[in-house]
DNA sequence: TCCAGATAGTATGGCGCCAAACAATTTCGC
DNA sequence: GCGAAATTGTTTGGCGCCATACTATCTGGA
């Protein structure tokens, strides 16, 4: 087997799987954001949006912490992406009754509308983006990319002790 | 995380596939970051300097614009990872013989040595990062990963025209 | 009861990356 | 040959996110 094609039917060493997976979320960031512009929204603040449409209906209100947790951002980072979703009108922060440290995040309707329309452009975009990749690779992909993540969250909270 | 398994039998809408992907990204980033600290290096210098000392045997000496396409960065950023690089003695900018705009970017000894060094942690924290993924499913990742970023890079293409 | 530690959210400074504008140089059409 | 267009690399300004430190509040043990 001559030496270039090698390294096409191996497993690739980690450094390059990582570096394909940062490249894969510069870009997919980039198109995204384009596409979210005329929304005024980037692909951080659409997928909490997205997220608090889902998930409002069974959960109810959450808390900015548990909000950050699911999207695998700290709390400073949250806590500005709500901000920017509240002075839109998208979001509402509720106190929460035995708790005066927390907040207690809603959708509101207009939110709920802006929303809907995340996920048509969503649709329109991820339908270019799945070229060539077939639901049950999809399916793959998230599992894979979940235990990815799984690791590192144990590397990283094993790391700051 | 009690609700993501709910959605683990079904094709996950592709937004929560990208959220995944963010969050794994940045996840990696950080790790990565820490544990390359006693470098003075990040996750992208070292991805590229990594990157040259593999592929300059073969390849030769590159240009910016090359590894900035490579890595998926834009060129103004590939600029100021290469000027960090240089300052260390890590890589060298030589002319380039018939065009007098372009630098070709080689690895030094001293740089060798550090890529060396980045193998070692790479190895260390892969490690623990490829907890209950195996070789087979590591190639699949990579490869969806790769076909995800062609797609992507086509999207971009072909908007800004 | 009371105080030390934990926890939610905010403010601040820094870093990585992008987009756009720019300068230098090459290339291509006429 | 010559000027317009394209290409390489740099500069500048802005944005997203992190780490750290801080405030306010809750909780649990002596």
């Amino acid at each position: 087997m001559p030496e270039s094609s090698k390294h096409e039917l191996d497993a690739p060493p980690w450094l390059r799987v990582e570096s394909t997976l940062m490249s894969a979320a510069r870009g997919i960031r980039r198109a995204y954001d384009r596409r979210l512009e005329e929304l005024g929204l980037n692909l951080s603040e659409a997928i909490l949006l997205a997220f608090l449409q889902e998930a409002s209906p069974t959960a109810g209100p959450l808390m900015q912490v548990d909000l950050a947790r699911h999207m695998g951002v700290g709390r400073a980072a949250m806590g500005s992406l709500i901000d920017s979703l509240e002075n839109r009108g998208w979001v509402e922060r509720h106190p929460k009754a035995n708790d005066r440290r927390v907040w207690l995040i809603a959708i509101t309707p207009s939110g709920d509308q802006a929303a809907s329309q995340i996920t048509k452009i969503d649709e329109r975009l991820r339908e270019e983006l799945r070229k060539g990749i077939s639901r049950k690779e999809r399916r793959e992909l998230n599992r894979l990319l979940n235990r990815l993540r799984e690791n590192v969250e144990r590397v990283i909270s094993a790391e700051s002790e």
